[in-house]
DNA sequence: AAGCCCAGCAACCGCACACCT
DNA sequence: CAGGTGTGCGGTTGCTGGGCT
């Protein structure tokens, strides 16, 4: 609404990037670093929108990129995430050091789609296609439903999951630095080493995570609060009608704790907490 | 060899949110 | 508090290269 366009349409190059303009930009980041991307073009000598100056960057030139194909790992902890997030590619790409949302949303709508197709799984709903197909294929269902306070509980069912699916993933690179959240410098990249408690095949895990809306207002009152994602996990039992609501919902834990991706045994990432002592996924 | 088709990926676009004044 | 601006995100587009006919 009356808002001036990010750049000057007429006199910025589109399409695809040169050798030239690139190295431009390097330049230009490793001397100034990141940031104030609307005056970035002009200041490095680029005829190029601001946003294109910072996806080009943000996707392709970054040193810390990881290039190449996804390993086996990957795309299960991509498929598992994308399972509890949705289509919340950047939440994603920050659980996949080296990675990008563009580079994970291209490679799902590639490879992860159809692989979960093959599987007989519905890549958007995690349910199985054909309902009736409950063999011994990995089924990984997750059932969004909204509820009247307006928060979202993902039921998480892995009911069936195959042996080799992790059920529960534990990073044990105890010196991955919570710090590097999202998308940190990565120069010495470490492989995400993954391990997969033995939990019996008869053990159902129903995970409750509540997406969404906070209960208590005078905690959460912030738009920032209800806007970004807060992944209130519930690792309480059910709860029953001796057990308030709001008690529950107060046993949260970590979402980067839950996948386990911030090592440290189960701790809170530093950006985790957020200024009014509530925790909230980062 | 040429033309066509299609998958993969880089880049664009528009919207939403956060921050600042 | 409202409006403007910068930035980030997700959906979509379109180019490119490889495979097939």
């Amino acid at each position: 609404m009356g808002r001036s366009p990010c750049c000057e349409k007429a006199h910025t190059n589109k399409g695809a990037w040169t050798k030239e303009e690139d190295q431009r930009l390097i330049n230009y980041i490793r001397a100034h670093g990141e940031g104030c991307w609307r005056s970035l073009p002009k200041a490095a000598g680029l005829s190029r929108c601001g946003k294109s100056c910072r996806l080009r960057w943000i996707n392709y030139l970054r040193p810390d990129l990881k290039r190449g194909n996804f390993t086996e790992e990957e795309d299960e902890l991509i498929i598992k995430l994308h399972s509890l997030l949705g289509n919340k590619w950047s939440v994603i790409a920050g659980r996949l050091p080296g990675r990008t949302d563009n580079e994970i949303k291209n490679y799902w709508n590639t490879h992860i789609k159809r692989k979960l197709i093959s599987r007989g799984i519905d890549p958007q709903t995690h349910r199985p296609l054909n309902a009736i197909a409950t063999n011994s294929t990995t089924i990984i269902t997750a059932a969004v439903t909204t509820t009247t306070t307006a928060t979202k509980n993902i039921n998480m069912d892995f009911t069936n999951v195959d042996q080799k699916q992790p059920n529960n993933m534990i990073a044990t690179s105890s010196s991955y630095d919570e710090t590097k959240c999202n998308s940190g410098t990565t120069e010495e990249t470490k492989p995400l080493e993954i391990v997969i408690p033995k939990i019996p095949s008869q053990v159902v895990i129903n995970l409750e995570l509540s997406i969404g809306l906070p209960l208590h207002s005078d905690h959460i009152s912030s738009p920032e609060s209800t806007a970004s994602y807060n992944f209130l996990t519930t690792v309480a039992p059910p709860p029953t009608a001796a057990v308030p609501a709001a008690e529950t919902v107060a046993k949260t834990v970590c979402l980067c704790w839950q996948i386990g991706y911030q090592g440290g045994g189960g701790q809170w990432c530093g950006k985790c907490k957020n200024t009014n002592g509530f925790y909230r996924y980062c």
